[in-house]
DNA sequence: TTGAAAGCATACTGACTGGTATGTACCATA
DNA sequence: TATGGTACATACCAGTCAGTATGCTTTCAA
């Protein structure tokens, strides 16, 4: 009996590590906040150890850009703003998108929010490493929003009046502004309300 | 010369000093969340100890909930419903409310925030003292504005086809989404901007 | 095969934090 | 004036936390 042959070898796929961290991280921001999340918690749900997440991530601030970078907004420009960018009707895209938000994952948003607003709201006023990499997501998301609306408006279907800078921060406000009061209300059916009203406003842009 | 008459007696105040604790901590969470806010650094703005502190309130947490209760709410309540309630005009006090806003205390809003909605995006996931005291804060704010908008209607000034609990929670929901991009952007022109939009969707729902 | 680097695990560390225990001073009342 | 309660100050405490130091294992290239 060789005991060589017994001995197991524990294969390492440091990308697939640096992933799972990352992930765990993000969940643990997205409950408590950059503030509150405690890297023994992240590591507990990784079954990974303090080494690995040093050895892949030099600061606990380090790993919440990261989670910003790789994360959060990669998932916001798939959810949001891929769809946006794909519709053939700019407005009626900007309605899907928020008619299909709540189907999308309402138990997690509606008990913990958008994570892009969480940790805007937390995290601007304190550290400027997180405000710009946020307010690069929200100038994306800007962005993308406008060249819909002056899509909608070179179709013919946008109303003369409407300054599309101005509505779509008001467009981005409100739909922000929806997700938190549901959040603070525990409460789909208040989303779905607050929805609605935004869904009428998009509607009456029409010409 | 008689060195009782020059021994320097400390005139108490509780009162006074209770509501030092609170104005210091309300700052402090203000700024740094309550999970960031540190007791400390609310006795060093206070320049009172530890057994003060505690004396008047038993922990961290049940400071926090003052805070709600008695600096939040009340402001809010001044600053935003009494004017709404004594508007003769409903739509046109929805109008004004929200563009002396950024002239009532521009560089902290746009620095810090709506500590109302602060509060509640971090909170609410974690602790249902402080959900419940928030919930019940935007249902105040709702109904005061909700009735505004069924006065308007009293008034023969509101369109016919105005839900007025669906408006009143987009209202709510755009106005804390505009205060919370423009406290992301750090930018009192994103906050113009983006109550033009408000202001314009309100006006539009004129008669 | 060997040696160095990468990737991970474990034990340790010091600072920080909310809270506790005790002491001192002020205040109100008899 | 004496006494007890209130209001505050100070010293202490144990647990927590992000980060550091060291060790062990795997991987890769020469």
């Amino acid at each position: 009996m060789d005991s060589a042959q017994n001995v197991t070898r524990i294969e390492r796929n440091p990308d697939q590590t640096r992933a799972r961290i990352l992930e765990a991280a993000f969940l643990e921001m997205y409950r408590n906040g950059f503030q509150g999340m405690r890297l023994d918690e992240v590591l507990k749900a990784t079954d990974l150890t303090k080494g690995a997440l040093y050895h892949h991530f030099p600061s606990k601030k380090a790993l919440g850009y990261a989670v910003v970078d790789e994360v959060i907004i990669p998932t916001m420009e798939a959810m949001w703003l891929q769809p946006l960018k794909n519709a053939t009707d700019p407005l009626a895209g900007l309605v899907t998108v928020i008619e299909q938000m709540p189907d999308n994952k309402p138990p997690e948003m509606i008990e913990y929010g958008c994570p892009l607003n969480n940790l805007s709201q937390e995290m601007s006023p304190l550290d400027e490493g997180f405000r710009q990499r946020l307010d690069y997501a929200f100038r994306v998301w800007h962005d993308v929003t406008q060249e819909a609306l002056e899509r909608a408006r070179l179709q013919g279907t946008l109303r003369d009046d409407v300054d599309c800078d101005e509505t779509a921060t008001f467009i981005m406000a409100a739909l922000e502004g929806c997700i938190g009061i549901a959040k603070n209300a525990q409460s789909v059916e208040r989303l779905h309300v607050c929805n609605r009203g935004l869904i009428r406003f998009i509607e009456s842009l029409r010409s």
